[in-house]
RNA sequence: GCCCGGGUGGCGGAAUUGGUAGACGCAGCAGACUCAAAAUCUGCCGUUCGCAAGAAUGUAUCGGUUCGAUUCCGAUCCCGGGCACCA
């Protein structure tokens, strides 16, 4: 009876499928469990060996956790909205829809081919309207509520309807600003335009007009967190601002409870700093300086506003101001300006119009212009002058800034480039060259604050500028809201009507709108999205942006508790149970975005009652990325001869001597001269390598040149380790047939180069699931990607090593069963040694699944095995427990091998082993007894024994007596039952 | 530039967090079985010296704490990831 995988794994998958062995009902008498994956993009190209990496880990972990009466959820379904699938249907005119279905479908079969315990029952697809619906219902959530800042919390926008139209909305200090502030009264004197516009501006998810990330090439916005350095994170297509109507997300006011709830949940603190630095929360002062301008560029009446608000996190240093600087952005550069600096900052505005995003972060020029204004120091009195420059970013604090040189390495350099004097309140921690960013010095040069450490100094700064009434402490945050819309056709549409310029959610018994058909997919009139070009969409006037693609995996979650309800997006009784997710997988690649945003959506969904959690996610375990390791061949240059690697390395490295030596050994290899003695190609190499009916004799000048070789992707899966298959390498492509191959020395191998890539395609690196179940089966598969590593680290993939974990499932079967006799197992009692193996890897399987180093586990049960083989074991009650132990792992060996064993009830709820440390207990140990430290010898000492017999032992040991040389040793160290330490 | 990780054999990686470094696997070498191959099994496998027993040395580099350091501290050098004019 042999190992047949390929039957087995068959067989059960058939058997689970029929049996409904992975349905999962909602039992609220069980203890819970959730484990979740971050659920993919059904992308064209399939599956491949990086992909399941993670998958595997929760799988192991879901039935690890069943196997200990967990009720374990560990759902699977599609993100199946998003720009890919739309793209592809510009380019060839299939429905997204349509290809997604398929793609979704090959995704299926391969995840299943790898034996996962998902419940397909309740699958969740983005895309699909029983799903949108309720994301249009959450949306709309979010549309109907604001953010109290009293509470700090979300709540319904007709509570603040009511209070706008009782109190109205007044200032609790100072005077009431026209604009923002109304009363009860104003409140109901205005139309129903302006308290729309109003409540606009409060509301979670919201239209407005504001900069955007405009992709032109893609033809959508995008959000801060899809712009990686100035291009589209897909793509890589140039990024522009542009002013929009927008709908975004107040993600913002949600800032200080997304920075808090990260000590509420177990994520890496990678994770962590990473949220952290993008909400980027930092505090200060904001201050208004007044602004003194000699000559007016404008007439008086226009003058406007007299002070420059800046914000600062470092008002201690408010003495140290040698110059401001101001976006040049701010419409108030307009006000600023004097008469003779009119024409050097207009110039200068139309500068920094003409330099794109990426320019700007490219080449981080020193720019500006003064604009012939001056700023009052209110505590001395001393003239600022005004400068305008890029550096300072129009959308942060107040888009104004004090800038301090001593302090500051950026305003050092622009008062270096533009000498303006530096004043120095550090003493010597200011060496005159560098700015010293520094809150440890003692003040200088700085009126009221001398002498006080700065750090000190910044409270007293503060109170100061409250005092005299021309500043306020203020926290700032890098985080901007996220943009909510997309000029796109797949995604899903938003439940709004306009209607003289207001939008009207439509009523929820109206939902889910759905994504109606288009005949082009391509945009509509005034960058307007493809619904646009639907005459019944705008008749109906209906919002023509679509959702963007993390407005789905924001809840996902959610919805695999309760599916298929159809009257809420999750029972609140099935919420509370299934609660939030225990393990979340996934990678960090969404670190900013969807578990940002996801985060927030829960917050919303938890302030207006909807579930009681606020939090998503328990834990969050980041699988690292499996990268490709790519083989290369060589090429001469216009040939069709191929060297193996080491003749590049000669070429490319080598001395004259390797040189010649190589090339002589080609031209031998190839029993013609390929390569001339001044290193040009021959006639001959070219000629043969060409057709005759393409190559012409006349062209042989043009060939005649000193060779260059070409380096190629060759198919990681015609190449044995480093080895190239000639043969296959001969039929993968057919400009390949006519190849010639110069081998290494020994004239037996050709070698391709090699280099670790990311896994694509077009890289030819990538290795298929699906042949590796087809060659080595499922439950090797799944061993083998956990063996390579922890699961959390990048590595890349070789394929070599499966062989070994191959080897150790049919050495694992033969304890079992042998070719001739079949099973095997005896019902003989087990020896104290065995147990001991038992019990030890019952311990150290259980340990390691716990703490998720699976590697180490699977390493387990091979030395396990090992032994068992070692002592010749066969006995049911050692085999027994081992197989529920490997089930996690190997689900459907175990499950053929319980069969065969006479059960009849099902492996994966089999009771889990129980560790009893009485087997392994040992009554004397080899103690290992080293003399300073340095290892001498062991010593076999009684666990029980007294400590100064112990000492005697080890004293009277002949080789301690060596090294001790007739010295009494100062002490003996005895370490918690590992070793002795002997101290001269 | 700033902030996180991390440097261990030919390779992937272990080391219960201060206690015999290199588990387990791959690759390699030698051998057994076989007409042969596959499969399987056995032994060796950091470096140096040695026939061997053994000894010395060794976890990026240098220094420190300790009876004892891959682990803790300081400095330096590399590699990976994140952020990048956020005042």
């Amino acid at each position: 009876m042999e190992y047949q995988f390929r039957d087995i794994e068959k067989k059960w998958q058939a058997k689970w499928k029929t049996d409904k062995a992975y349905q999962v009902r909602n039992d609220f008498s069980k203890p819970k469990f959730y484990v979740l994956d971050m659920f993919p993009y059904p992308s064209g190209a399939g599956l491949h060996v990086g992909h399941p990496l993670g998958y595997i880990a929760s799988d192991i972990y879901s039935r690890y956790k069943r196997l200990k009466g967990f009720n374990v959820l560990h759902p699977m379904g599609f993100d199946s909205f998003g720009l890919p699938a739309e793209q592809y249907a510009l380019d060839t005119g299939q429905h997204p829809a349509v290809t997604t279905k398929k793609n979704i479908e090959t995704f299926k079969a391969q995840l299943d081919n790898i034996g996962f315990c998902f419940d397909w029952e309740r699958e969740v697809q983005t895309s699909d309207p029983k799903y949108y619906k309720w994301t249009q219902w959450i949306f709309l959530q979010l549309f109907n509520s604001y953010f109290c800042n009293t509470e700090k919390k979300a709540r319904p926008i007709s509570d603040l309807i009511r209070k706008y139209e009782t109190k109205g909305a007044l200032p609790k200090t100072g005077e009431p600003v026209p604009g923002r502030h109304f009363t009860a009264e104003q409140w109901k004197n205005f139309s129903e335009k302006e308290q729309a516009d109003i409540l606009m501006k409060r509301r979670l998810a919201y239209c407005g007009y504001g900069e955007v990330n405009w992709c032109e090439a893609l033809g959508t916005v995008l959000a801060n967190d899809e712009v990686v350095n100035g291009v589209s994170e897909r793509g890589g297509h140039p990024v522009v601002k542009k002013t929009l109507r927008q709908w975004y997300l107040r993600i913002t006011a949600y800032a200080d409870r997304l920075l808090e709830g990260l000590d509420k949940v177990d994520f890496s603190d990678a994770m962590k700093e990473m949220q952290t630095n993008w909400i980027g929360k930092s505090s200060g002062a904001e201050i208004d300086f007044e602004v003194k301008k000699p000559a007016p560029a404008l007439p008086e009446e226009k003058k406007g506003a007299s002070k420059l608000r800046v914000y600062t996190t470092r008002p201690d240093t408010i003495f140290g101001v040698d110059f401001m600087v101001v976006a040049p952005e701010l419409e108030m550069v307009q006000e600023l300006k004097s008469a003779e600096q009119a024409a050097a900052v207009d110039e200068y505005l139309d500068y920094v119009k003409s330099r794109s995003e990426r320019e700007r972060m490219a080449e981080k020029k020193i720019s500006g212009v003064f604009t012939g204004a001056y700023a009052i120091n209110p505590f001395d009195g001393r003239e600022i002058p005004i400068w305008i420059s890029e550096y300072v970013l129009a959308g942060y604090g107040t888009g104004a800034i004090m800038a301090v040189p001593c302090g500051d390495e950026r305003d050092h350099k622009f008062a270096r480039h533009f000498t303006i004097p530096i004043t120095n309140i550090i003493g010597s921690h200011y060496n005159g060259e560098e700015a010293n960013p520094t809150k440890e010095a003692i003040l200088e040069n700085s009126g009221f604050l001398n002498g006080l450490l700065m750090k000190d100094a910044m409270e007293v700064a503060i109170r100061a500028m409250e005092e005299k009434g021309i500043g306020t402490r203020k926290v700032n945050y890098k985080m901007r809201d996220a943009a909510f819309s997309r000029q796109r056709y797949w995604g899903e549409p938003f439940p709004i009507v306009w209607k003289k310029g207001i939008a009207y959610p439509l009523p929820e018994d109206q939902l889910p709108l759905i994504l109606p058909d288009v005949e082009k997919y391509g945009p509509g009139p005034d960058g307007e999205g493809p619904l646009s070009n639907i005459k019944d969409w705008t008749d109906r006037s209906l919002e023509t942006n679509t959702m963007p693609g993390y407005a789905g995996s924001s809840w996902y979650f959610l919805r695999y508790m309760d599916p298929h309800n159809e009257k809420a997006f999750c029972d609140r009784k099935v919420a509370d149970y299934w609660n939030q997710v225990d393990l979340y997988i996934g990678g960090t690649e969404h670190a900013v975005g969807h578990l940002l945003y996801s985060r927030m959506w829960t917050k919303v969904l938890f302030d207006l009652g909807h579930i009681g959690y606020d939090e998503p996610y328990r834990k969050l375990v980041n699988q690292g990325m499996i990268q490709g390791s790519s083989r290369f061949v060589y090429r001469i240059s216009g040939t069709k001869i191929f060297i193996s690697k080491s003749f590049r390395d000669k070429f490319y490295e080598g001395g004259w001597d390797e040189y010649y030596q190589a090339k002589e050994e080609i031209n031998s290899q190839l029993g013609y001269v390929a390569i001339e003695k001044d290193g040009a190609i021959s006639y001959e190499a070219l000629s043969k390598n060409y057709r005759p009916n393409t190559f012409n004799p006349e062209h042989i000048q043009e060939f005649s040149r000193t060779f260059k070789i070409d380096e190629l992707h060759v198919d990681v899966n015609i190449v044995d380790g480093y080895t190239l298959s000639i043969d296959l390498f001969k039929k993968w492509k057919p400009e390949f047939e006519m190849a010639e191959f110069v081998l290494e020395e020994d004239r037996t191998k050709y070698i391709c180069g090699a280099e670790v890539e990311k896994m694509s395609k077009s890289k030819y690196n990538t290795v298929n699931p699906d042949d590796l179940v087809m060659k080595y089966g499922a439950d090797t598969f799944r061993m083998y990607e956990m063996f390579l590593g922890p699961v959390e680290m990048s590595k890349p993939w070789d394929t070599k090593g499966i062989e070994g974990v191959h080897r150790f499932l049919k050495k694992f079967w033969r304890l079992f069963a042998d070719e001739i006799k079949g099973l095997i197992v005896t019902d003989d009692a087990a020896t104290p040694e065995e147990l001991k193996v038992l019990h030890r890897t019952i311990k150290k399987i259980e340990e390691d699944t716990e703490r998720f180093s699976f590697n180490t586990a699977v390493s387990g049960f091979m030395i396990a095995t090992n032994e068992l083989n070692d002592l010749k074991c066969h006995k049911r009650a050692v085999l027994e427990p081992l197989l529920l132990l490997i089930t996690p792992y190997a689900p459907h060996i175990a499950a053929e091998l319980w069969a065969l064993l006479g059960h009849n009830d099902s492996v994966l709820d089999a009771p889990y082993p129980k560790f009893e440390a009485k087997y392994v207990a040992e009554t004397s140990k080899e103690y290992p007894i080293s003399v300073n430290g340095k290892l001498r010898t062991t010593l076999n000492i009684a666990l029980d024994a007294a400590q100064a017999d112990v000492e005697q032992l080890v004293l009277n040991n002949e080789v301690v007596q060596k090294w001790l040389e007739g010295k009494t040793p100062k002490k003996i160290i005895f370490v918690k039952g590992k070793m002795v330490n002997v101290v001269m």
